[in-house]
RNA sequence: GGCGGGAUUCCCGAGCGGUCAAAGGGGACUGACUGUAAAUCAGUUGGCACUGCCUUCGGAGGUUCGAAUCCUCCUCCCGCCA
């Protein structure tokens, strides 16, 4: 590196939302040895969206500066459940899940990750502790300092229940950092209150305080909100190659650089529009996901279905049954596409049914069966099916 | 414990005996325009092989020719007092 050390600190810390305590991060990087960047990550969703990547990305400059990221698979702490954000106690998870869920999100991490440098550990291996060791754990807490946190606060106020186990996770996830003597820990905002905690835990047992870092929350598809699967408006790392680059291209352009920086780690090419920028961010995302050749082809599929209007190379087959020699169209529609046959008669109704690109005329319920046999059924613009009438 | 106010279709929110599949907004979907952007315009938004039929207004009963609307009980929320 040549960067001197408030360079370097200023650089890994662009895009954070916080870098706690002020210069520690400069003052761990004079030391001049590689430092250890750890992650927590709880093994309870099986796959992961962008906007977890954005903690992935900075862990990987960290990698690229020539430090060490530890990856600590919390298959002990996943057994009590983090409380951050919750409103209301979560379920405990089974061992054949948790193990389930760390190697599915090993395998997609690696796509961000370098796995050169990367250590990656299961904090189950320490938290089987004496009681002794836990009563020692205890005692560097006081409940008054766990009840300041928003979320516990709020619950206690509206008098729902806070478990014993959900007091007890920002301790155990602290004591993490003990165990792996992090100079650094990660985690998006919502983290701030166990990042810090870990850092007093570390100094109760006579090690020097981690940095902070936390990241800011990437918004969704939609532009407004955080990007969350339950709002919808997420994609995940695992999402076909023509999917990702869709949706990517579908986000506002008011999302643009922070798209870039959280997920590329820089910024818009200089010069280029709002729509070249956006197709550039969209292979880029593919590329990473799915590999160079699935970039391109999935930008090619994209702009022969949306610019030449045409089908896409794979879609999904449906077969149905003629009666009489005739298709029932609603009835076809709500095969092939999960809707209802009211919605299908209303999407007949305003024109927004094709065969190979040609739209139906909103009358046409019933169609012989040699018309559509083996053609491209399209509902909208994004959906189709290739009909097999049986 | 006492008093009062609520629960409506995906969400918010009108409706207070028939004209209610239920106003309005949000969201979503379809079409036009485009760059699967934004903005805008138009339409749709319970189900059904659908000019009609069926099921919805917290739950269960009841009054009535007729109930989202009235009565009884139940469940859950929210204010005020203690």
């Amino acid at each position: 590196m040549s960067l001197d050390p408030a360079q370097a600190a200023a650089w890994l810390a662009r895009n954070a939302v916080d870098c706690l305590p002020a210069g520690g991060l400069e003052a761990k990087l004079g030391a001049g040895r590689p430092l250890r960047v750890k992650l927590g990550i709880d093994p309870t969703a099986p796959d992961i969206h962008l906007g977890f990547t954005v903690v992935l990305q900075k862990l990987r400059e960290f990698q690229d500066a020539g430090h060490t990221v530890v990856l600590i698979i919390g298959d002990g702490t996943a057994r009590v459940g983090d409380p951050s954000g919750r409103s209301a106690t979560r379920p405990m998870l089974s061992l054949e899940e948790i193990r389930a869920n760390a190697a599915t999100f090993q395998e997609q991490a690696m796509k961000v990750l370098d796995r050169e440098r990367l250590e990656v550990r299961f904090n189950g291996d320490w938290l089987d502790m004496s009681m002794a060791d836990l009563l020692r754990l205890l005692s560097t807490t006081t409940v008054a300092h766990l009840i300041e946190r928003d979320d516990f606060a709020k619950r206690l106020g509206a008098g729902t229940p806070v478990a014993m186990l959900e007091l007890l996770y920002p301790l155990l996830q602290g004591y993490d950092s003990v165990a792996v003597r992090a100079d650094v820990e990660l985690g998006g905002t919502d983290q701030k209150f166990n990042l810090l905690l870990g850092r007093d835990i570390q100094r109760a047992y006579g090690q020097e305080g981690q940095v902070i870092m936390t990241m800011p929350l990437l918004t969704g598809t939609d532009g407004e909100r955080k990007m969350s699967k339950s709002l919808g408006n997420y994609i995940g790392v695992t999402e076909p190659p023509e999917e990702m680059y869709g949706k990517t291209l579908s986000i506002p352009d008011t999302s643009l650089a922070s798209w870039y920086a959280l997920l590329l780690g820089r910024a818009e090419p200089p010069g280029s529009g709002p729509r070249d920028a956006k197709r550039e961010l969209a292979r880029a995302l593919v590329e990473r996901f799915h590999g160079h050749g699935a970039a391109a082809a999935a930008q090619a599929a994209f702009d022969r279905v949306h610019i030449d209007g045409g089908v896409p190379d794979s879609v999904s087959e449906v077969s149905f049954e003629a009666h009489a020699g005739t298709v029932h169209m609603p009835a076809l529609l709500a095969r092939a596409f999960g809707v209802s046959t009211s919605e299908a008669r209303r999407s007949l109704r305003q024109g927004g049914v094709r065969l190979d690109g040609e739209p139906l005329a909103p009358d046409q319920l019933e169609l012989p069966a040699g018309v559509v046999t083996g053609r491209v059924l399209q509902l909208g613009r994004r959906r189709f099916a290739r009909v097999t009438v049986l």
